[in-house]
DNA sequence: GCAACAAAAAATGTATACAAGATGAAATCG
DNA sequence: CGATTTCATCTTGTATACATTTTTTGTTGC
């Protein structure tokens, strides 16, 4: 029914999933039933089947034809090629940084890494990690620009899930000295040095990452027939 | 109704208008009304649903609730930022082919490159439009990173999209010397004078394109009511 | 004539009905 | 007892029906 509040139905249901699966109260591989989401949201199909089919596009959500839809499981190939992607837009970023100074940008992301390392020496490492991952969105953000930013920030929100999926200790995140050396490289326009350090660093967390998947792969068992409800409860 | 051919009528449509929309038999503007396409398809508006909706979340189609879906209109400013992008994807690639070496794949990339010069010494300016274009698309395949490439060639989609849209004379296409310019530059490794080299390159051919639109502006009158039939047959 | 309003038509948003593939358990055969 | 087939059930895919909004049309008053 064409009502005032189009697509809001839609829209809030979206935002749910996709929080419950950005908060991993659903886990990958979690079956997710039309019907059995229909009835929890108050929704018909029609609307559930239009929200996986964006989360399906924004690779949150894998559909397999006549076999539905689940919490997309990216293989470790597949976790390589984000990480990837997210360092290649990155170099494209500070490359385009380097030509042109952009003193208040910088001056900006000197503030953020500072707050990085005040909660680092606060030990209050949930909010250094929080921050440390920040600081990538924000040196996308520089670019200004729209569709960069967007595919960007997918890339960032995929690979979060990962590692918050595999449970990564705290060395396999960011480290605030590369931040600011990258700064550093950035405001001397030194293209070069700049691209390595953003390869090297994003690198350097993806091999950490793989060592603490396999290391954690043995306990790892899916907790099959979660219950939808208490997972989207907010 | 879960057939054995689950969402190939779906495929099929999808392919339909998308080729109709890149061959500009449907031109930006054009209205594309659920019941009118379900009934030229001969499919039932739920699919033609799902189609739209990919086609906006691919960004060639724009829907407005309440409203329905017309094929996407960019504004210069859009216009700007998704050459923007692409230079800034270019760049990140073409700072990871700088840092190793590739000499098969310089190598494909300087074949390709005969083959422009072969097609303009013809002056068969068709064929070296499409090849002149297609050096990008092979440069982003060169990352061998199936995220940025799917994404590149989204841009490279919507932007050739624009380029046709205003008839763009030849001179506001890329330039052969410039392709091989570039390629020398990776060859030496030269971060720096490469992504300068991407960045000018595209933003030459955004600006004669601006100039190109703002001529061809006066005599562009959108032509109402086209006959979405005659527009989809292939 | 034209501006404003009213009713009708058309188009979109959502729910539901039904068809067909997938799944798993019971039944059958070796 | 184990492998296989069959059938009941569940789930997805598609069509259609109905509600609400938008747009068009027609009419009235000035």
């Amino acid at each position: 029914m064409g009502r005032k509040d189009a697509n809001q139905r839609t829209d809030h249901v979206l935002a749910a999933i996709r929080d419950a699966i950005i908060a991993r109260r659903l886990r990958p591989g979690q079956r997710l039933r039309e019907l059995e989401l229909a009835e929890l949201f108050g929704v018909s199909r029609t609307i559930i089947r239009a929200v996986l089919q964006q989360l399906a596009t924004a690779g949150l959500v894998r559909i397999e034809a006549n076999k539905g839809a689940s919490v997309d499981l990216p293989s470790h190939d597949e976790i390589a090629g984000l990480f990837q992607a997210r360092a290649i837009i990155e170099m494209g970023i500070v490359a385009r940084l380097c030509s042109t100074t952009h003193p208040d940008l910088i001056q900006r992301l000197r503030a953020h890494i500072e707050l990085e390392q005040s909660a680092i020496d606060a030990s209050d490492y949930r909010q250094a990690i929080a921050l440390l991952g920040e600081f990538h969105i924000l040196l996308a953000q520089a670019a200004e620009n729209e569709s960069v930013n967007a595919f960007y920030r997918s890339l960032v929100l995929r690979t979060s899930l990962i590692v918050s999926a595999i449970e990564a200790p705290a060395d396999s995140t960011c480290r605030t000295e590369e931040h600011s050396e990258l700064l550093d490289l950035i405001e001397k326009g030194n293209v070069q040095a700049a691209s390595m350090c953003v390869w090297n660093h994003l690198q350097e967390i993806q091999t950490s990452l793989r060592v603490a998947a396999e290391k954690g792969e043995q306990d790892y068992h899916p907790l099959q027939h979660l219950f939808l409800r208490e997972s989207l409860a907010k």
